[in-house]
DNA sequence: GTCATATTTGTATATTTATTCATTTATAAT
DNA sequence: ATTATAAATGAATAAATATACAAATATGAC
């Protein structure tokens, strides 16, 4: 059943995630007086409130300056319906501090697509061939991090879901 | 060039991604204690600006709590070089003193065609995926002696073009 | 309509996060 | 090494956001 038969707030709240999604908010004051040019006014507290509800968060933009985004846009996941990527690797080891992947062949390039859109900085880039990966850390990143790292990228894969 | 030469603050931010990803932080307060408690330790203010730099936010959980989460697939800014820049290439990197040039999907073979053919001395060779290619440089060759070279081909390409 | 109860809201304030500015530390050039 | 230049940091503070609590408003039963 519906909780929200109050009007004013349904309609502020359907106001707000319009403005939210078309608008290129950085706080809650600036949607407060966007807010109050359509004549739909409210305190900043009340605000605070409806965002918690609707999920609505501040993040960053590309270029880093702050934004409050729908909870759907924060983790963006456009790729992925196969998502078993891990599954095709065979074996992993290091060589002059560079890890060695290697996968069945055909997939090297679809394993190491994942590494890169983890966009960790950790990992300067990798290069992969049909059956095996070159993953070069960044300068004074240790092994372990990497490890760490292409663990959780892993991990992170295993999990997508939605 | 690679920006994160600093070893304190590399490792500070590598630990901050691990926190985030496997803890449940609500706050930066929080992270902070977290992060003392393993010897590393630094400012509610320098956390602000290692999350800003990292991407992550605080968002809400599932049962509307706050919870700051690592962000979703946006692409990061790769570190470009100034003046370097061809038409497929997207970024320029150092890691291991090796260059990493990454290039728009599907171009970096031909970009690596066009370093191979230069024919420099100072390159003993390229290596290529899809969209990043290994530069190795020969033994006792500067970055710099390397980074003037390839400046160099680029620049001969582009004019080529016009 | 009245009454009882639950929800919503604003004010004031607490809490949390961001930024300024001075200092220190790292990196680069000579 | 020495000096110059840039990057990183902490302390203090500003700015932004969350919340406690009281008042107002809505909802449902009669």
């Amino acid at each position: 059943m519906n909780k929200y038969t109050n009007m004013t707030r349904a309609s502020r709240l359907i106001l707000i995630e319009k403005m939210v999604s078309e608008k290129n908010i950085t706080s809650q004051e600036e949607l407060l007086r966007l807010m109050e040019g359509t004549g739909m006014k409210c305190t900043q507290a009340t605000l605070s409130r409806d965002l918690r509800q609707l999920g609505v968060s501040r993040g960053f933009d590309s270029k880093g300056g702050y934004r409050y985004m729908l909870p759907g846009k924060t983790a963006k996941t456009a790729d992925t319906l196969p998502g078993h990527e891990s599954e095709a690797v065979t074996g992993i080891t290091w060589a002059r501090d560079m890890m060695l992947i290697y996968t069945y062949p055909g997939f090297a390039s679809a394993v190491a697509l994942k590494i890169d859109r983890a966009g960790r900085y950790e990992i300067a880039g990798t290069v992969a061939g049909d059956d095996t990966i070159l993953v070069i850390p960044r300068d004074n990143i240790s092994n372990e991090a990497v490890e760490e790292c292409i663990s959780l990228i892993f991990k992170n894969n295993s999990q997508e879901k939605q």
